[in-house]
DNA sequence: CCTTTTCTTAAACGGTCGTTTAAAAAGAAA
DNA sequence: TTTCTTTTTAAACGACCGTTTAAGAAAAGG
């Protein structure tokens, strides 16, 4: 009569289950969501459709496994550089650039973990943000939306002087130049002399660090010069 | 025998035509290009699916038409914009942030402008950039190519002193921000307090300006700083 | 052992997709 | 009008989609 959580210490299910998150994380990281079929998850994963329906239930079911259990350890991780930040400012307001680095370091770290996804699941995050898909909607809220409302609170804290409207703009930039960055980095390539190459999004998280925190700071300072004219 | 350009004096084929264009930069604005079929487009332009592949071949060349029908007219207006500042510098390097507002302005016009496409119309653009159909990149190619080549100059003579690689990676940037901010608005609203709502992109635009020339302007100045110690 | 639950499989279902065909309608040119 | 080209239309084609069914295999519990 147990059905909640069936019991996955048989060498089949789990071994079956892990293998079509895996072969569905790959396909659909290089041809989107619209663009492969059950079918070929299945022939990747050496299984057939009706056992990944039988895991996941649907496809839309599979997507949203695959996506949460990609992004709630980069999230965790997040969390985690807050409060280490928070701890040792010892109570004060942290610096802007100490936020955003607890947000976005983690991604370069889960681009270049051995074990972790590589850059090109990182395009398929910032994909799904644009696509147009209404059941992603509700995966971002319940993945991101806890921790936007963290991040939000340090930033009102780090600028107790600003507008509610600044902050949210601003914030909204540095993760559309995120997003932005990570979904397109190897599609606007082609515009530079092939200076782009897969490995080097360590690299560029730590230049998205720079130019998030300077945008950041500019614009956050020329509202603030406006508004003492 | 002439089939090369059929005459569009007649009152059928134009009208059928801009039509179905019409239709298509609805639905496809909606809800993305995977998720609007050819028959639906047909509908809704009071035809059918046959007259659709008679004016535009297949719906990759009804995707493609639209686009470049919309964003043609955007580059000009970026490079008049880029031509006028130029010619105000009087030969001398432009400032950064002149030759940001030429790129992002003109958005902010098509998306305002009482004939231009609206503000979802940017979000599908945004959103062209992430899809991974790869007759996309051909387009983009053949639509940002030069573009991005003539503002790469300008940005050169901006900062003759800075290495190649950055003065790349930090255009990049400015465009994932653009890109980002453009496909994720609408999205990321629900993360604030609702503030944001449809009309102000052309606000946004202004907000963007800053927060791009600043990001840029601090990566630059950071990057001199370091290699002068 | 036998029973019960969990998992896998081949096959099929109902639908929808992009595209094509072929013939009729509408203009244009003469 | 007659002839030729351009445009519209209904209908069909062939393929593939996500999902389900039903039956059997494998493991667990007794």
């Amino acid at each position: 009569m147990i059905v909640e959580e069936p019991n996955r210490s048989a060498t089949r299910g789990a071994g079956t289950k892990a293998r079509i998150l895996n072969a569905a994380e790959h396909l659909f990281t290089a041809r989107g969501f619209a663009g492969v079929t059950m079918r070929e998850v299945a022939r990747r994963a050496a299984t057939n459709v009706a056992s990944a329906h039988y895991h996941f239930g649907s496809k839309e079911g599979l997507i949203i496994e695959m996506l949460r259990h990609r992004i709630a350890p980069i999230n965790a991780e997040r969390l985690r550089l807050l409060e280490k930040a928070k701890r040792q400012s010892g109570g004060n307001p942290l610096k802007p650039i100490m936020i955003f680095k607890a947000l976005l370091l983690p991604i370069g770290q889960a681009a270049t973990g051995s074990k972790g996804p590589d850059s090109r699941f990182m395009q398929l995050v910032g994909r799904s943000f644009t696509e147009p898909a209404s059941f992603l909607e509700k995966v971002h809220r319940r993945l991101f939306r806890e921790l936007s409302d963290i991040f939000m609170v340090e930033l009102r804290r780090s600028h107790p002087e600003a507008q509610e409207e600044d902050l949210f703009w601003n914030l909204h930039f540095v993760v559309a130049t995120m997003l932005g960055a990570l979904a397109n980095h190897r599609r606007l390539a082609p515009f530079s002399g092939g200076l782009c190459n897969d490995k080097d999004v360590a690299e560029m998280i730590q230049r998205l660090i720079v130019f998030a925190s300077g945008g950041f700071a500019t614009s956050i300072e020329n509202i603030k010069t406006r508004s003492n004219q």
